[in-house]
DNA sequence: ATGGCTGCTTTGAGCAGA
């Protein structure tokens, strides 16, 4: 099984990208974030007709959540959005169950500036997101939470950290969220394998970033101990961000053993 | 050196992203 998140900033933008990373990759599941749009306007078609069914928690302008499940690769069931008893109106979470495998499609506050009201909201996000969990992986230990973090968990993950301590995204209280989940039995699925060094999954547009390789590890595939175990890779496919008008993100991507 | 890109918005300067 190839389950797979990616960061589009924009599904109506990058909907030539998806398609055709879908159709060269195949994967069971790809989970997206930041599609900005409501339902109206969700490419439901398009995707229909490439061979996946959508569940998408969308909102206009900003965040927004995508499930796309390929058709053959069993019905999706059981499906959730955003975080129980959490009040919050933006749209960061969509999950469900797919050939006995639970998927928690996320993308996380960004949180601005460390100390700023965002940065708060992040923190209490996170809060809620491990508590709302913890209860989860009791109902399905076969439980993979994958999307866009924003936390570059360790210094291995930034190229420069020096110039990135204690800034955003980098911040203690934010790593020690990182660190609550996988306190949780979580294990981050890019660190079961020998890496190369310096592998990021997101750039900045500006300052050639991409092309110098300034960018970040900030998107992952978190795995509950029996999918951990099945897991077979885990790689960010930098492909995509060489296209024309690519996201800033790269697709992160991962193999179950069946 | 606080910019730099990109996408979005009651269409055009301002916000947000990371």
């Amino acid at each position: 099984m190839k389950i797979a998140a990616w960061n589009v900033n924009s599904l109506k933008v990058r909907l030539p990208h998806v398609l055709d990373w879908l159709a060269a990759q195949n994967p069971d599941v790809l989970c997206l974030q930041e599609t900005k749009t409501e339902d109206k306007g969700f490419p439901f078609a398009e995707l229909e007709a490439a061979g996946y069914t959508a569940l998408h928690n969308g909102q206009k302008t900003y965040n927004g959540v995508a499930l796309l499940v390929r058709k053959g690769s069993g019905d999706v069931t059981e499906v959730h959005r955003d975080i129980p008893d959490f009040d919050d109106p933006q749209k960061r979470i969509i999950a469900g169950t797919v050939n006995g495998v639970r998927i928690v499609c996320a993308y996380m506050p960004n949180g601005s500036e460390v100390g700023s009201e965002k940065y708060e909201y992040k923190l209490r996000w996170f809060a809620a997101l491990t508590e709302w969990l913890q209860i989860e992986l009791v109902k399905y230990p076969n439980l993979a939470l994958l999307g866009d973090y924003n936390i570059a968990p360790d210094d291995r993950d930034v190229h420069d950290p020096a110039a990135w301590a204690g800034k955003i995204l980098c911040s203690e209280p934010e790593r020690a969220a990182f660190k609550a989940l996988l306190d949780l039995g979580l294990t981050d699925s890019f660190r079961l394998f020998e890496q190369p060094e310096r592998i990021f999954s997101w750039w900045d547009y500006r300052m050639m970033g991409f092309r110098r390789n300034l960018g970040m590890r900030i998107d992952h595939i978190l795995l509950s101990a029996p999918l951990a175990a099945r897991c077979t890779s885990s790689l960010v496919d930098k492909a995509p961000r060489k296209l024309e008008r690519p996201s800033d993100h790269a697709p992160v991507v991962v193999e179950l053993a069946d």
